[in-house]
DNA sequence: AATGAATGAGTTTTCATTCAT
DNA sequence: AATGAATGAAAACTCATTCAT
């Protein structure tokens, strides 16, 4: 009479199982993004998740373990958002790489909030999630900038350097929000300061009339 | 003739008493630096300090306390650097401005990871010790890009903003080696990566005979 | 027709709790009782109600909240024991008083040796758990004793002074037994003894035949 | 030239040891009358007389030992006190020993505080401290009753029991002035408690015309 | 699958005591 | 003789984890 059999079943099970986990990952995410790894104790995160204490470890070996999932979770998303992002070909296309990766970021404040955390203090954490990812959107902009240097349409700086001060100008828009001291700018908000990232950065803020005390 | 014995004798064990406390602080500053406030344990700091657990609490009445006295000598520290950083009026001001902040968050490197540590997770560290240092800077950096904005040397773009992404692109040289992952930059290297902040953000990166892709 | 599971359910875990709780509470004190609330340990606690240190935290919240939830008890239980005790309306009533209460003391007491010990020293117990009992007895023998001075059948003797001096003689009773160097009285001797209590604090101890060196 | 041998000088500083053994005696006496012996620290101690706490340590070779030398004092005084206090030959001299007695409890209220807060608690200083004490006094008004029952100017009721219901009544009176609740009585209210105790124990408060209920 | 109960291993903190000066 | 400094031992309490149901 049933019409869904053991492997359906199964499926079914591991498809709860696996919101269960998703719930949970949630919820400790908070917790982590909160208080930090250390401080925030597994009772927080079942309260967080409204689950009793000890059914974290039906799902979980450890707390380690379920920051451990985050990260990993974090890294599929990321890796998602980022699987298209190849070369740069044009200054638009920077501005909707910063504009869509300020997106990424700012909608996921808890979990950046949460590995930054960690990052900062973790060095597993940091080398295993943090700094390949640091490193491909480093290698995007070093090749973009390397590639208008050829091209003669840009000074002939070390790419590595700007590439980090481009990092750096984006990080100054994405922290205080992860921080939660600033909410997440309006899909136009952030298009106005990805152009303004990109124009600050290749253009300058000088007026374009002549440099100061430079003549 | 007397040499004030008394004074000069409180004087000295206050002395004794203060230096102490520096070494506990200089301790738990590594240990806080490396392992966050949570996960730092008032037996690692006896044990960095070379002294009994025990023997902490004959200078502090508590863990927290130690993270607090941290944060004050910083701040006292970080006021004294920047008391006379006032008004910029020059570029050059402004390159002598970052070159001297780097060094400043340079030299210090487990109170910089520290405090960040903290700042991150805890919102009284944050507003008593971030907070202000960080307007300090940025309006000091607001009221130069305004006044060049005035005089039409600078456009006129939002020099929050500006200031903002100044700040960001001065992280991005000093968050590495605060986090460990680099070491602190030479003095002359300082002095290069100041002037490649400060002429990037103002002239951008662009070639000087026109722009690209906007023609 | 269903006898209401979850209803009863909770009501066992909770009585299950309350039944643990209880257990505690009867350890801590026999451990209060004997060495006083500072000098007795969270380990002698739970050794003497044969559980882990720890698990004491999951049923209080301190080991003051243990003392207070003695304390609590024994005020239902008085409370309950001395809910009828209204007016004294005779002589015999009055030995029934005093018997009542020597058993009510005797019977419990690791309680009262706990609860003194405590009172003794600590402002607080002494007010909320033990002035309002002394005062309600107080106040039921110098209604008694006021009542029978108005009637004439006893001399005008400040009524509160009088039930000062029945309440010493009943201590005087009940305190050797608390403090464990005697035994509870069998309900004979009790009985017994409220006689006498009540026997000598109305006729004397004199000759009925004159007073002595008073003639 | 020195007028003060070795010997003298040995005995001025055995006096000044003295004195100063005297002093912590007087300030832990206050500081366990208030707390109790567990709940003091030797910090108190030291505080309440004036010293820093290792000073203690010259005077005395445990926190154990100054309690205890508290005691051996008291027992000094008490015996000074109730050397002659041998047996009581009238009513009168009933009376003058409990005034006498009241004086001598309420004039070191912090002693008495501190010993029975002891003695409710620790075998040792009961047994060695306080019973032998209650057995003299209980012993002279035993014989006392004794020798009254005797003459047949007392009914034949237990001495025993009845020199216990003075005790008791005696305490009732100083009780809450050894708690702190009360102040001493000056020395005319003092005498007035005292006659009115030994009325109260011999003749009774039933009016001298007929005895209530009984008839 | 969910959880209440129990707990060992640790954590912060206290405190009596020692010791060098 | 007086004491500041140091500390071992122990205290109260926390928390991640296990287990029986």
């Amino acid at each position: 009479m049933q019409k869904t059999p053991l492997t359906q079943a199964s499926t079914r099970r591991e498809r709860q199982v696996q919101r269960k986990k998703e719930e949970i990952i949630t919820a400790a995410t908070r917790v982590f993004a909160a208080k930090g790894f250390s401080a925030a104790t597994t009772k927080d995160i079942a309260n967080e998740a409204d689950i009793g204490e000890s059914t974290l470890y039906n799902y979980f070996d450890s707390k380690r373990e379920i920051m451990l999932a985050i990260m990993d979770d974090y890294k599929q998303l990321f890796d998602a958002d980022f699987h298209e992002a190849t070369a740069l070909l044009s200054r638009e296309a920077f501005v909707e790489l910063v504009d869509k990766t300020i997106d990424v970021f700012t909608s996921r404040v808890f979990f950046i909030r949460a590995l930054i955390a960690e990052a900062w203090i973790d060095d597993d954490i940091l080398e295993n999630y943090v700094t390949a990812r640091l490193q491909q959107i480093s290698g995007i902009l070093r090749d973009f900038f390397s590639k208008e240097i050829e091209a003669g349409l840009f000074q002939s700086i070390d790419p590595q350097l700007v590439s980090r001060f481009a990092m750096g100008m984006f990080f100054s828009l994405v922290v205080p929000v992860a921080r939660g001291v600033e909410p997440p700018p309006t899909p136009e908000d952030r298009h106005a300061l990805a152009e303004a990232l990109v124009s600050v950065l290749i253009d300058g803020i000088h007026s374009p009339h002549g440099n100061i005390h430079n003549t």
